[in-house]
DNA sequence: TATTGTTATACTCTATAACTATA
DNA sequence: TATAGTTATAGAGTATAACAATA
């Protein structure tokens, strides 16, 4: 055991905290989502939608599931009203969807409550969380499956 | 701005790279499990019973789901041979889930193959894993509700 | 021919409510 | 009465396969 590292984790040990405090994440968007009349899956979606207008196959691909699936999730956004299918002017094979106004709302008031329910990243301090966020930072590239 | 903290995150950008990085964990978890023939549900209910038996209920309290779920989920894992239903001798109203000694092998595959597949995690040196592992063991505390 | 989105289908996970058998 | 587990039900997410419209 060198001294520079007095208590080095296994790698399992990591992964499974990583899976614990990612479960947790998780759970506190469904609940704060479903405060607002969504599943976690719909704003996660309504989340992607809030700069400009996704065509239903990049959807799929950000969400990492099949095509197939984004017709009823958006089905179910749309019957909300919290969302929009365009006809993309330049092929008129896909549909871009679009955030309405409402659906920009309610997801705004999803993040901001979010962020306002931080209460356990107040348990680092500044610097800890910088630092948090660095190595998280390296590490999701090596995670996410590029595609 | 301060010297110690060049970099200070906003606290939705971390948690929205919390949110991708166990994103990402889980659907890692998911595709190993899957390779094994079990959903990510199965193998995460799998992986509580490798100690002593669990009762349903408190199997459902761990998985953070309602009880009635968990009839559903150990039928499948039993109807595959890989867990065990035993009532309890001091309460006859309980069953005590048990990992056969098949399901505790394929869950020992499951864990090995998690952790040789930690590409992702070999982006940090050993020192910086484990202040990874020490942040976020300080985190998963306050993220998780008690119950 | 290839691609986009949809439909049909089947399975799993999820919560709610009502039920049973124990305690 | 209260608790443990189950059943019935309904809804949401998931993948596969087949399809129409368009490129």
């Amino acid at each position: 055991m060198t001294a520079t590292t007095p208590n080095a984790p296994t790698k399992l040990q990591l992964l499974e905290l990583l899976a614990a405090v990612g479960t947790a994440q998780w759970q506190d968007f469904a609940a704060v989502a479903s405060r607002h009349g969504l599943t976690a899956m719909q704003a996660k979606t309504l989340s992607q939608l809030l700069g400009t207008p996704v065509p239903m196959r990049r959807l799929a691909q950000r969400l990492v599931c099949d095509a197939s699936n984004i017709t009823g999730i958006v089905d179910r956004l749309e019957a909300q009203g919290l969302v929009r299918r365009e006809v993309s002017p330049t092929d008129r094979r896909v549909k871009n969807v679009v955030a309405t106004e409402e659906g920009v709302a309610i997801m705004r008031r999803v993040r901001a409550e979010m962020e306002s329910t931080h209460a356990a990243l107040d348990t680092l301090d500044e610097s800890e969380q910088a630092v948090l966020h660095g190595l998280l930072q390296r590490l999701r590239p090596a995670m996410e499956h590029q595609d």
